[in-house]
DNA sequence: TTGGCGTGGTTGTATATACAACCACCACGC
DNA sequence: GCGTGGTGGTTGTATATACAACCACGCCAA
């Protein structure tokens, strides 16, 4: 392959690929949460699995991996975590097999609590991104809310 | 706060926030990209690395963490693996100060023999969301291209 | 009744990511 | 000529993420 290839190459990857795109606004994105919710020694992965809990309640970490497109391994440190934490608790279940998963009151309380810095993270994203594109990126992105 | 109160919080959270639909995303779309890279042993943030440090020759560290949006001490760590792997290398450089930063063969190498494997990636993540978000996408998320 | 098999979950290992603290070094002002 | 401050980089520590391998336990079929 002639230099003039690989770089062409890289110029292309570079300049086409979705996934960089994605991870770079991953990133961008994932900083204003993670600053404003700062404060609270919370992180917006830690703030999604608390709504999420509280909106599936009594669902199975397994129910929670489809809703979330995210590894079992992942969710079982995710969660012991947070149990940790003090923020959920997990029983064993009469149903099918597995824990059944819901809020603590201190896990109420802390979303409760983290809600203002979390509007403000979303009014800081819509600035940073510009009115438009968060509007669009919402309506586009809207499969991958998790409801 | 009342139980409806906190409820009804973790609904809106869940199904308004956008770095929550961001994050999903990115699980989705990386995913996409690592299966299809796995036959290589590299990733897509690697060859994310791969492609900005061929077409920003001669780039030092800082330089692409502008270009990237990466902090720092992570480029830092990514830049070792992948220097350990023997695709990258680093000189001293004559201009300002710091390290410049370029491909080795065996790194000209790789992004050539993986770009088929990108290629189908992107075909796959374009069928996956449906060639019309895939292309909005695209679009809306230009501004996070590192060119 | 018992021997798998499938499902739910954890653990081992590795990468990607960030923040804070630190270090190294050069440039510039005095 | 010598501080001192800013810049570039690494290291400590922690979380988020994934894949592979494993474990635990019910359930069903022979």
């Amino acid at each position: 392959m002639t230099q003039a290839g690989w770089r062409q190459l890289g110029h292309r990857i570079a300049s086409e690929c979705l996934a960089i795109r994605v991870r770079r606004l991953g990133r961008v994105v994932s900083r204003i949460y993670d600053t404003a919710l700062a404060p609270y020694r919370i992180s917006i992965a830690q703030v999604n699995l608390l709504a999420a809990i509280a909106v599936a309640r009594g669902a199975r970490p397994t129910d929670l991996t489809q809703v979330l497109d995210v590894e079992k391994s992942t969710l079982s440190r995710d969660l012991k975590r947070m149990e940790d934490l003090g923020w959920v608790r997990s029983d064993p279940t009469a149903r099918p097999r597995g824990r059944s998963l819901t809020l603590t009151p201190a896990g109420e309380r802390m979303l409760v609590q983290v809600a203002p810095a979390w509007e403000e993270a979303q009014q800081m994203a819509s600035s940073e991104l510009g009115k438009q594109p968060f509007e669009q990126l919402q309506k586009l992105l809207l499969p991958f809310a998790p409801l």
